[in-house]
RNA sequence: GGCCCGUUCGUCUAUCGGCUAGGACGAGAGAUUUUCAUUCUCUAAAGAGGAGUUCGACUCUCCUACGGGCUACCA
């Protein structure tokens, strides 16, 4: 085997992909692009029984979406495969018969009732050193018995056999060794008879060989049947090119006890899952960071951090930085809680990264679901608008206002007005009482008359001859003024307002509103 | 219950024996402000507890407590 570093990330198509594990994918693809390896997409479907149509698909459009790209597995090709362990029954067969021809696993018969039955019987029953000559397997039945039940079709598992007595180390790169010892191991089953499948345990050992696998990054959930897999290496005689391991924590729930679910996000309400899922069979959605408005970037940034750092200050990082500075090392060992909070926030700090260009096609489908229609005239107006925002919103330059927006959808509370003119005005608004008194009326028709005799509607022109008559009258208009164009308290700075809408618009507001407020 | 892993501000974390324990999110306060909001500045906030090793321990060891994971013919 060469030294090549290849990695794998190897999920269930049981539902949709937890966001858990988008940052284990994440890991392992930082990882392979730092090392000039390659990432594997395989899929573990030996559950026969839990498999829902259409993850696989989903979990290849979530990476998509996310830029985790893979170099083989399934939908990618590769010479390695089939990636998908269904597809690799003859395998796993041929490597189960070895096992068992060299007694290192074996038959056993026992159904799942008398199983139950013995656990009743024993506490803390365990199928192993201790317990396997009291069941039916071929270690206790004759061998005409084991043959003759295999013939008349009888179910069985395969176990493996395992020794007791020995101390068994993984040296795992993120927390060193872990030692167990093998007499608190159970004789797993190898081989399902309900599928005719392999378990995750063999099937994983099998694959990782054969894919010539260097790295197993995986959740820690993996770890208390770590030594089963060094196990199992040394059963096939592979200890030479066995992978090293690395366990990562768990994400953990943002409040209470145990780790991170789909609950807690319908709870709390942000997405535990990268894109939007339809439930085939109960119809149920699960909310996706993409449909919520995250950039994937943003998403990606953020877990990077849950479990990892640089080792610096430096939080702001691209997929490039990142694959430059991951370091497993640096992992954490211990459970983060997901901070959905500061994920909010990351999706802040990229937003506002973006060139406004790339926020309009966003921005567009709020107008229209708000009902707007972009006509031509007024796309040029969007994006005027939006790149005026961007500059308030990025300190370089030279700005000093910068506003909350997380989320592009953030923009529709903030420019309604541009978009919809008051028709009505609300008397009663908060605003509009403690802005509109006595004598405000004239104020406003004089103030329409100085507007209308502007020419250069910009910011600057309507600025000089606004103020030349606030100077002379002496008074503040801009609260009244606001009301007349916006209806309330919103919007950015009068002066900016007035040019972003222009003259025509402009004029057309305050007169409205003379005529409503009257 | 058994086994394994872990334990620094509310949260994510820095520190790889020298600490006045740093940053970020969040929180609070003040300032600015032409509305809402921003922005700026500041503040509070942590080494689970107990033994040991050491000149010195957040860092190493042990015990306890707590948290997490695993303990399926699920992955």
């Amino acid at each position: 085997m060469s030294n090549k570093v290849r990695v794998r990330f190897a999920p269930s198509p049981t539902g949709p992909l937890h966001i858990g594990g988008v940052r284990t994918a994440l890991y392992n693809y930082l990882f392979a692009k730092q090392n000039g390896g390659e990432l594997i997409f395989r899929i573990e479907d030996t559950d026969s029984s839990r498999f829902v149509p259409g993850a696989e698909q989903y979990i290849i459009d979530a990476f998509q979406w996310l830029g985790i790209k893979f170099d083989e597995g399934v939908s990618f090709g590769g010479d390695h495969g089939p990636y998908r362990q269904s597809e690799r029954r003859d395998i796993y067969k041929k490597y189960v018969d070895q096992l068992i021809d060299e007694g290192k696993a074996y038959y056993a018969f026992d159904t799942p009732e008398e199983l139950e039955a013995k656990r009743k019987e024993i506490e803390n029953f365990q199928y192993d050193a201790t317990t396997r000559m009291q069941m039916r397997n071929s270690l206790t039945l004759p061998k005409e018995e084991v043959e003759r039940l295999i013939a008349d079709g009888v179910q069985y598992v395969v176990r493996f056999k395992i020794e007791p007595g020995r101390d068994i180390h993984v040296d795992d790169l993120i927390r060193g060794d872990v030692s167990i010892n093998s007499s608190v191991l159970d004789d797993k089953v190898l081989f399902k008879s309900a599928d005719q499948l392999p378990t995750y345990h063999l099937a994983n050992i099998v694959d990782d060989h054969l894919m010539e696998v260097s790295h197993v990054i995986r959740g820690e959930e993996w770890l208390p049947s770590a030594p089963l897999h060094v196990l199992l290496y040394e059963a096939f005689g592979w200890t030479g090119t066995m992978p090293r391991f690395a366990h990562l924590p768990l994400l953990l729930k943002p409040v209470g006890n145990g780790k991170l679910s789909k609950r807690d996000g319908d709870k709390l309400g942000f997405p535990v899952f990268p894109l939007e899922w339809h439930d085939p069979k109960s119809g149920e959605v699960s909310s996706g960071y993409r449909e919520q408005g995250y950039l994937p970037e943003a998403v990606v940034n953020f877990l990077a951090l849950l479990g990892w750092n640089p080792g610096n200050d430096q939080e702001l990082m691209s997929m490039d930085e990142m694959i430059n500075l991951f370091n497993l090392s640096k992992c954490s060992k211990n459970g983060a809680r997901f901070d959905y909070i500061k994920g909010i926030w990351f999706n802040h700090q990229y937003l506002l990264k973006k060139p406004a260009e790339e926020w309009v096609p966003e921005f567009d489908k709020i107008l229209k679901s708000n009902g707007i229609e972009s006509t031509p005239e007024k796309e040029a107006k969007v994006v005027e608008l939006m790149k005026q925002k961007v500059i308030e919103y990025t300190d370089n330059l030279g700005n000093k206002k910068k506003r909350n927006i997380s989320f592009i959808s953030d923009l529709w509370p903030l420019t309604s007005f541009f978009f919809v003119a008051p028709e009505t005005y609300d008397k009663e608004d908060k605003f509009v009482r403690k802005n509109w008194k006595e004598g405000t009326w004239q104020e406003m028709d004089e103030l329409a008359g100085v507007l209308s005799a502007i020419d250069d509607f910009t910011v600057e022109g309507i600025k000089d001859m606004v103020e030349a008559w606030v100077e002379a009258r002496g008074f503040k208009p801009w609260n009244a003024w606001r009301v007349c164009l916006v209806g309330t308290g919103q919007g950015p700075d009068m002066y900016e307002l007035a040019a972003l809408l222009g003259k025509e618009e402009t004029l057309r507001r305050m007169e409205n509103a003379l005529a409503a407020l009257k």
